[in-house]
DNA sequence: AAGAGTGGTAATTGAATGATTACAAGCCGA
DNA sequence: TCGGCTTGTAATCATTCAATTACCACTCTT
């Protein structure tokens, strides 16, 4: 995307660099189906550098995880806090923070490796930490949103529907397919265009 | 599991023992993370084997999509033939398919490769697949169901929570986990004990 | 200007993996 | 019983990939 500067840069501000470039890359393609020198090359660097900074692998995928977690939290806690939630009942609100979650969705792909964690159950790293996130995200909207399990599972499982046709790209299909073009629409309402026009931020 | 016969076994039912392997090995590990040795190893078969009987790793992977999206359209269907589904409303059909779909997903896992395949929207032969096995399943319940889109959306919903808990292994916390055991409990309702203690059947 | 710390890469390595080849053993019809 | 077809494997190959090593270049401090 941006080869702006071929020049040196702090440690810190290279992390967050790889960390987006491997958010991005990892959110397509999955934890097994992504290589460490895809991520590199998406951030413009090597692959031995890659390593280096996170350790291994597994490690930038676990560090990922914890990122999208903590952004979807803020995000949340973020939307419970705003003045217009106190006039809203539960199903107003569970309205709400699903627009939150697509808007956070919309900004990039944050929140895609969580998703791809989702489906690594069986590693026992990766494992645990996707479970934990998970239940922490179900504990937040039963606890500080004051939503009953019956509420937290309907917006959970909504959020799970709109991972998947994001992991799916049905965005892909919207202009050539009706039936995509209709489920589309009815998944992701008004906030449709944040996800099937992409943003092409130009400057 | 079993390793009854020693002897040779005829291409067709080698064929289906292969493809109940594959459903359960890539099913739990996804397609990039499961080797065509592991399948082999969970079929009693050696590796070559695997690979010639479907050509390759992602024409097998293929078949398994086929395979998935029939064993629930075949199901879904089945549940709409029956005669008590006449006098229930679509909010009530709703609940009736989805039992109809937990029950499927608790005899196997035939229908978890479907949901790793979801994840593979990037790929350009399996993506397609995959989206296409989506798209039949929402027309299915939109067309011959008679749901309306947003009933079709929340159907699918519910099933994506479904497919993300099993993937996660979430179900191996019921025990230990208070969060989790509510979080599997409102999901699963009364079907709740197909999926937390898998079918140790013996003989 | 010496040298130490930081940012970065080229080259390589060892293991894993999908696929191929070549071959063996059982079965069946003529 | 001979010869071909089917079922199956051992051995191997070519790639790919995460990780390591060894090195270079720049910058700041003193």
């Amino acid at each position: 995307m941006s080869e702006s500067r071929s020049e040196r840069i702090p440690a810190a501000e290279r992390r967050e660099q790889i960390l987006d470039a491997a958010a991005r890359v990892f959110g397509e393609r999955g934890y097994a189906g992504t290589t460490t020198d895809q991520v590199a090359q998406a951030a413009g660097i090597s692959q031995p550098y890659v390593v280096r900074m996170f350790g291994s692998k597994e490690k930038l995928f676990c560090e990922l995880l914890l990122r999208a977690r903590d952004s979807l939290e803020t995000r949340l806690r973020a939307a419970l806090a705003r003045p217009e939630v106190k006039a809203l009942d539960n199903q107003g609100l569970k309205r709400f923070l699903g627009r939150a979650y697509v808007d956070l969705v919309g900004e990039g792909d944050i929140v895609l490796p969580l998703a791809q964690g989702f489906l690594l159950g069986h590693d026992p790293v990766i494992g645990r930490y996707a479970r934990e996130g998970f239940l922490d995200i179900y504990r937040l909207l039963r606890d500080e949103a004051g939503l009953s399990p019956e509420e937290v599972r309907d917006f959970l499982a909504g959020g799970m529907l709109l991972n998947t046709l994001l992991t799916l790209q049905m965005t892909g299909l919207y202009e050539s397919d009706e039936t995509a073009r209709e489920l589309l629409a009815c998944a992701f309402g008004e906030k449709l265009d944040l996800v099937v026009a992409p943003t092409k931020a130009a400057p």
